[in-house]
DNA sequence: TAGATTGTTAATCGATTAACAATC
DNA sequence: TAGATTGTTAATCGATTAACAATC
């Protein structure tokens, strides 16, 4: 049933549905129907639907979906049912509040290292695991099976510690740093350009003052 | 020529456009075709050429478009021209990282002010910018002329602090709690959600380690 | 002028929505 | 059984790509 592949776009809806769900089953709603979700999350009924029908049927004609079946099931397509080792490359001030963030861990995502190439870093304790000397990274990734690098160092850096990361056997890069990084399809880049989603916003707030100046 | 809604597809390609001209003028590049920009940036001259042309016609035919030229007129569209006066709520490891980034002020966006409710954490200076109480969150933003409030505390106080925002002038909120803000359409909301982020990640790491196993 | 490249229209592709038969 | 709601097919909508005439 795994045959066609399934689009980003539908990809990228999942993490919400899971939230909405998860709280659902923490209200210890039992039962939801395609409909009830639409008014709760402010989609059509219909891409729920064909949305979950992506992956084979969680429902049931005339029932709906069960809540903490689907919940689990959504959970299992986005792999959080198992542990992802992670470190982070960049000890400054959004390396450390990530690495500080709890929730990751959660969902899966385990804090195992952290590297900087500041030696007034080298050392320093975040969480429990204290920054290393960039030399030290590729050793790391080896010996504690590390899938997925955090990079929140600057852009003057980053490609070429991605470059240094593509030879390892790291799978993905959780990208903060303001470049594209240009790695081999195996290894999964997913960016978080935050300077891009502010400017967004910065457009949108000026595209409504002009819209309300001439109605 | 300012009619259509320009669709956020669109919009969310503009910072990238915005960035890519950006390095091209550092380096002194005077001219380049929207065939030069589809190489470097790995998206097709067609959707080059129609992106811009939903501002009107930057180029010129036979030559291409001017490099500076065009990143002022982006930039322009973006409204990072003006200044936009920015706080931030909540004062954890993620408000302090974000309070302290200095490149959003290069785009216009000026860090003016922080709050918290935890009284631990008043008082505390981040880039000269100290912590208040939330107590004193409207009369902050009517005296300062906020327009945009960075949310970056839990979920759980993300809503009623949304609420009350709404019946600020606050034009925008970038939400980096992990729930969807309910606001008047006249409040732009940017949702920054690390954790959707990183399950995208997780199920595109999965999905390449099964196509791997059975190709 | 000839060559290059835009602006723009037309064709294609993919994603969303609507509709309804299947079925619990 | 009758009512409800899914799974799925068909229709619509929007976004991307291709093509080419306009024009520098």
């Amino acid at each position: 049933m795994e045959d066609r592949e399934i689009s980003q776009a539908v990809i990228g809806r999942l993490p919400r549905y899971f939230r909405y769900l998860g709280e659902l089953k923490d209200e210890g709603v039992e039962r939801v129907s395609s409909q009830d979700l639409s008014r709760l999350m402010k989609v059509t009924a219909s891409q729920i639907r064909q949305d979950f029908n992506n992956f084979g049927g969680f429902g049931q004609q005339g029932y709906g979906y069960n809540v903490e079946y689907l919940y689990n099931e959504i959970g299992k397509i986005l792999g959080i049912d198992r542990q992802h080792n992670f470190i982070i490359i960049g000890a400054g001030n959004l390396g450390r509040a990530l690495g500080n963030y709890m929730n990751f861990e959660r969902r899966g995502f385990i804090f195992c290292g952290m590297f900087d190439v500041d030696p007034e870093l080298i050392g320093r304790d975040v969480r429990g695991v204290s920054v290393r000397p960039m030399e030290e990274l590729e050793g790391f990734i080896e010996e504690n099976n590390i899938d997925i690098a955090v990079l929140t160092i600057p852009k003057a850096g980053a490609v070429s510690v991605a470059e240094r990361l593509a030879r390892t056997r790291i799978k993905a890069i959780w990208n903060f740093a303001h470049v594209d990084l240009n790695v081999p399809d195996r290894i999964q880049v997913e960016n978080v350009h935050l300077s891009d989603s502010l400017m967004k916003l910065s457009y949108n707030i000026n595209r409504c003052a002009q819209e309300q100046e001439q109605p």
